[in-house]
DNA sequence: TCACCTTGTGCAACTAGTTGCATAAACAGT
DNA sequence: ACTGTTTATGCAACTAGTTGCACAAGGTGA
């Protein structure tokens, strides 16, 4: 349950609509909690029920209009409350691998093509955060919020890098030795 | 839609049943495709029915009785489409990254404990893909199978690693330095 | 023989996320 | 005026995964 937690940080980081909230999400807070504008919407529906949030105040608050929300008090506490809590982490899910393991037993006919692909998205991945990196956190300037934020992008960078070195170790011993 | 193409992966390396199958999920497998019992049960069912596994014959096929499956020829092929299928990766969803970020802007009062935890449960990962990695995969002897089946391994090792550094890091820069 | 534990199988309901589509206003070109 | 595109909001149905519980057989100990 932390997607209504994502828009509460989104939020209070600056108040937004629901397609802001949507673009913020294909950027830096969707690189590690995605969403759809339809869960987007449907979540901000939910937060304002509760009272977490409120919609400010527009002209003509109707279809096809802009309509801003911004988080309330209490909505805050529910953050702090969740930043706070502990949670067990949740197992992990990559078809990825689990794709590997198929093929040890099913033979890798037809993976080679899909690897360097990955290959190619997760360092293209590496050089937006590296750039972001750049832009963002200069050495020096670092309030407490800053530092955290870095620490965030670090384990994208960190996690890209991964990825990177893995599948070209991969290939590398992967098609080249003829099957044993 | 991996879960049934993790189940016939398992079923290929070993015809079990869903309480084997169950106990296998919670070690190799599920290091990277974790499933509950019930999900394996109503997925070995439809399975069943779609013709890709059948259960091997027994002498009491009752309730409370074991039932073992293997995988039919149109299972194998299957997998092995599905193995060789262009796949993208999905988007990350990490809990605690977004935590991290949450409380870049609520603070950070009752964070610590909870990453020393994660820290603590992912050395413990970390020791345990060792062992195996010493058990089953000594210096030499490499077959295609046991070369894929290590790189998944060592894809789980690096995992483990870059999380523990990243967690030491994160701790060692994070409650020490006072609030500003 | 009754009470309890373990092993093994399974259903039902719920939650979270995805996909597909509908609606409406504003604007741009023709 | 009409056609199409972009911006913006939203519902409904579906899929995958989780949680909670039930049922049955066999063994153990009191």
């Amino acid at each position: 349950m932390s997607l209504p937690h994502a828009i509460l940080t989104a939020l209070l980081e600056k108040p937004s609509s629901g397609l802001e909230l949507t673009r913020r999400f294909d950027r830096s807070i969707g690189y590690f909690w995605s969403a759809t504008h339809q869960q987007i919407y449907r979540e901000l529906g939910r937060l304002e029920t509760d009272g977490l949030i409120r919609a400010l105040p527009a002209e003509q608050p109707s279809r096809g209009q802009k309509k801003s929300y911004e988080v309330l008090p209490a909505g805050r506490d529910e953050l702090a409350r969740w930043t706070a809590a502990s949670q067990d982490p949740k197992p992990h899910r990559d078809p990825l691998l689990l794709r590997l393991r198929a093929a040890a037993v099913v033979g890798t006919a037809g993976l080679e093509a899909d690897l360097r692909r990955h290959l190619q998205l997760h360092e293209r991945q590496l050089a937006e955060y590296r750039e972001i990196e750049e832009r963002d956190f200069p050495p020096g300037r670092d309030g407490t919020g800053d530092r955290l934020r870095h620490l965030v992008l670090r384990a994208g960078i960190d996690l890209e890098t991964f990825w990177t070195q893995w599948l070209r170790r991969a290939l590398e011993d992967f098609p080249g030795p003829p099957e044993g």
